[in-house]
DNA sequence: GACGGCAATAGTGTATACAGTTATTCTGTA
DNA sequence: TACAGAATAACTGTATACACTATTGCCGTC
C-alpha cells in the first residue's frame, strides 16, 4: 500500500513549468517553443503538452489556435481582478471559519502567525515572507472546513506570487501583526470583524499595484536580478 | 486521418467529455477507459488525453497513479461545498457589481429576469429553467466588471449542474421572483441586503441536497431517463 | 476449497513519426 | 531599394508505436 513518489514525466515537469511561468522565465507575452522546451527539460513533447495544457486551464498560459501557448502577460487589470476575487475568497473562507474551527485550531493558527512575527532575521527574506504569508492565507482557508476555498486560495497565490514577491521587498512589517489580529478576532468569533480586517489586509495595497507591476517588469528585464529560482517551490 | 482542418478534435471531444461526466454517462467513481472513448468519439488518445487534462484540473475528473482517470463520484459533502463556495462568490461579486454597474446595465439584467420569469409554458421544463437560472447568475457576475469572478461562477455551475437540474424539476417558481428582488436591490445600491438576498437565494435548498443526490443516483442508474443529451449545452 | 505465485492480458505513460499550418527566407520584378 | 509571391523552414496538432505497470485468469500447492 506504499504510494510511491510521483514519477510521471508530466507531474515533474508541470511544476518546473509553471516555476517558469509564475516567475516569468518564460517572457510574459512570449511564445512557447514546444520542441525547445522540451528538449530543454530533457522529455518528449508529449508529458509537456500535458503540462502547458494544464498551466493554460489554470490561466497562467493563453492557448491560441494553431500557435501553441503564450505566456500570460502581466497585466495590471488582471492582477487587481485577482486580488479582488482572492479577497472575496478569503472573507466568504473566514466566516464560515468563524463558525467551523475549534478553539485548538485557532490556537494553532495563532501560533503560526506569532512564530512568523518573531522569526529570526535571517528569514526575514523576502521570498521567506512570502512563503510565510502564503500558508497563513491558506491555513486560513483550510479552518473554512471547505477545501474549495482552499484551492481557490492556492491558485490565486500563484498566479500572483510574482507580484507579491515584489511587493514583499518593501513591506518587512505589519503582515504578521495584521494576521494576529483577524485571529484573535476570529477566537472572539466575531465574524463580522474579522471579515473586515482580511478585506482590508488584502486590500490594503492595491492601489499601489500598478507600480508593483512596472517594477516587476524592470526586474525581469533586468536579467537575473530576479534570482529565478528562488520562487519555484514557495508554497 | 490527420485532420485539423477547422477546430482541433481536443476542443471539440473537451466539450463532449465534459457533457458526459456533468451528466454522469461516465458512471461516477468508475475508470475512464482512454482506448475505448476514444474510440467512441473517433479520435486517437492524444486529443483525449489533453481533454481529460483539463477536466482533471477543473475538478471533474481525478487522476490516478499509473490508472488514468476517474470520473468524481457524486459526493454530497463536496456539492455542498461548492454551492458553499457558490455564494461566497456571488455575494462577493454582487457587492462589487453595486459599485460598478451602471443603471442600464441593471435594467438589461431585470429585462432578462423578467423575461424568464413569464416565459411561455413550453419553456418551463426543467432544463430550460436551469439555463435561464445559470444565465441569470452568470450575467450577474459579469456586472461586478472582474473576468474571475465570472469564470469561477461558471466552472462551479457546472459542477453543480446535474444536482441543481435535479432540483429543478420540483423547483418550479420563486427563482425568477427572487432574481427581480435581487437586481432591485442593487438598483437601490443597497449592497447588504443584495448580499443577503442572494445568499438567501443559493443557500435556500442546501439542506436538501442529500436527498437530491440520492435522486440524482436514481435517475443515473435507472438508464436513459437522465434524457443524456439533455444537459450537453445547457450554458 | 482457499491461497499464493506466475503467465497472459489490458491499459496507461512516453516517444516518435507525420500531416497541416504558420512563419521566414529567397527570388524576381518594378 | 521596395515589395509581392513562391519556396523553405519551423512549429503545432494528431496518430501510432512501444515500454512499463496494473489487472486478470490460471495453475499448483496446501
Amino acid at each position: 500500500m506504499n504510494l510511491p513518489a510521483s514519477i510521471r514525466a508530466a507531474d515533474r515537469i508541470y511544476d518546473r513549468v509553471k516555476a517558469m511561468a509564475c516567475t516569468y522565465r518564460l517572457s510574459p507575452g512570449g511564445r512557447v517553443n514546444e520542441v525547445e522546451l522540451a528538449r530543454q527539460l530533457g522529455v518528449s513533447r508529449t508529458p509537456l503538452r500535458e503540462a502547458l495544457n494544464r498551466l493554460a486551464s489554470e490561466g497562467f498560459l493563453v492557448p491560441t489556435m494553431n500557435k501553441g501557448y503564450h505566456v500570460r502577460a502581466l497585466d495590471p487589470a488582471e492582477v487587481l481582478a485577482l486580488y479582488e476575487f482572492r479577497a472575496a475568497i478569503e472573507v466568504g473562507g473566514v466566516q464560515l471559519a468563524c463558525e467551523r474551527a475549534t478553539d485548538a485550531e485557532l490556537d494553532g493558527l495563532e501560533a503560526f502567525a506569532l512564530a512568523s512575527r518573531d522569526a529570526p532575521d535571517e528569514d526575514a527574506q523576502a521570498l521567506r515572507l512570502l512563503e510565510l504569508d502564503e500558508q497563513f492565507h491558506e491555513r486560513l482557508a483550510g479552518l473554512s472546513g471547505n477545501d474549495e476555498f482552499v484551492r481557490a486560495v492556492c491558485a490565486t497565490n500563484e498566479r500572483i506570487r510574482f507580484v507579491r514577491w515584489i511587493d514583499m521587498k518593501d513591506r518587512r512589517a505589519g503582515t504578521q501583526n495584521e494576521h494576529l489580529a483577524i485571529v484573535r478576532h476570529l477566537r472572539q468569533r466575531d465574524a463580522a470583524m474579522a471579515g473586515t480586517l482580511i478585506r482590508q489586509h488584502i486590500s490594503r495595497r492595491l492601489d499601489q499595484i500598478t507600480e508593483v507591476i512596472r517594477i516587476g517588469y524592470g526586474e525581469i528585464y533586468t536579467g537575473n536580478a530576479l534570482a529565478a529560482h528562488v520562487l519555484d517551490g514557495a508554497a
